[in-house]
DNA sequence: CGAGATCTTATGACTAGGTACTAATAGTAG
DNA sequence: CTACTATTAGTACCTAGTCATAAGATCTCG
């Protein structure tokens, strides 16, 4: 039995947002009309492609993880600061986080360091990362000293948000950047 | 300064772990390659491409929502029940279930029925979904009453998996289907 | 140094899952 | 019947690849 449009579309857009990995292709089918018609109803829905869904489900996904670091505990020991200006860390690459097989260090670690700096520079003890724009550029190892390097850029007081630039060296040499975007619990 | 293969190749995982939105384009502009470089990386070093990635990113994110439903608490009344066999339940659309503008449930209270009932009917208080494969078939509206049938269709003890279906009908009209591979802890 | 091995680059054919556009057909209402 | 809406089909093009082939460049070792 086939539904009038209106029906379909709802139902449509229902199975969609339980299934974004659905390809129109199968939504034809699914409502026994054809992949055109389906097409049409997305245009006139405002749904996405499937590519551009599952990179949104993605992308949230991502956010989770980077706002889901330990953000409490500075990684590293902070040697300067001055709070919405400028601070540094220094944080020394032990075994423990390093890979066994050829003493370079995880990336997350690297990370967690800038990004637990881009936190503390700011005055405000509940700032949240809400992303994050990340560079390595070369690789750390066992027993280097990377000094993290952060920067306030802009805070922009209406919105909530302050844009943090961290610069991460080994023996003055770039091994990392970071353009971290906050959140600001005071206006928030 | 151009890296030596194994140099790259080591910088080419990390950078891709730490992001994988980036285009093999982006990837050969960064490590002053070709394209054909990276991928040649990308195949020695088994890394999917990017719409893959993507997708498994996209595939964490929706299996983490799906498990972060309150499992705890049954959706709708249980009439019926045979453990680890069979369940029925009933679930009466309320407005708060339903979309102001049509009356039409929101998908996800009929899913957390069936997903409810699905760990309800499996011998063990810690059951958790680890999978669903779920169909809407048609719209539910205001007070409509769902009943949801449960049946496990395979418990295999080897791994801790249990397969249950379950079929939810208005007025004996087939309104959701769904297959859900769940987690028992006996044997986790 | 030269030969062989390895690495890098380029090209072409093809895939998947679309978008945008055009046009024809079918169905419905006045 | 006409006008409108909905549906279907086809074409050209896009992105981000995979796979295969081959040539060029670089490196290593005797």
């Amino acid at each position: 039995m086939r539904k009038s449009k209106k029906e379909r579309q709802q139902l449509l857009t229902t199975t969609i947002q339980n299934n974004p990995f659905i390809t129109d292709e199968d939504l034809a089918e699914k409502f026994e009309v054809s992949v055109q018609t389906i097409r049409l109803d997305r245009l006139e829905l405002s749904i996405p492609e499937l590519r551009e869904r599952i990179k949104t489900v993605a992308e949230k996904r991502f956010e989770d993880e980077v706002r889901s670091l330990p953000l409490e505990e500075v990684i590293g020991e902070i040697i300067h600061i001055e709070l919405d200006q400028n601070a540094i860390s220094i944080f020394d690459v032990k075994k423990e986080h390093v890979f066994k097989r050829n003493n370079i260090a995880r990336g997350h670690h690297v990370f967690a360091q800038a990004n637990s700096l881009a936190v503390a520079v700011i005055n405000d003890e509940l700032a949240l990362t809400a992303k994050a724009n990340i560079q390595f550029k070369r690789l750390v190892k066992l027993s280097e000293r990377v000094i993290a390097k952060a920067k306030v850029t802009k805070i922009d007081g209406n919105v909530g948000r302050t844009s943090v630039e961290v610069t991460s060296f080994v023996n003055n040499e770039l091994v990392f950047t970071g353009e971290f975007e906050m959140y600001r619990s005071k206006n928030r």
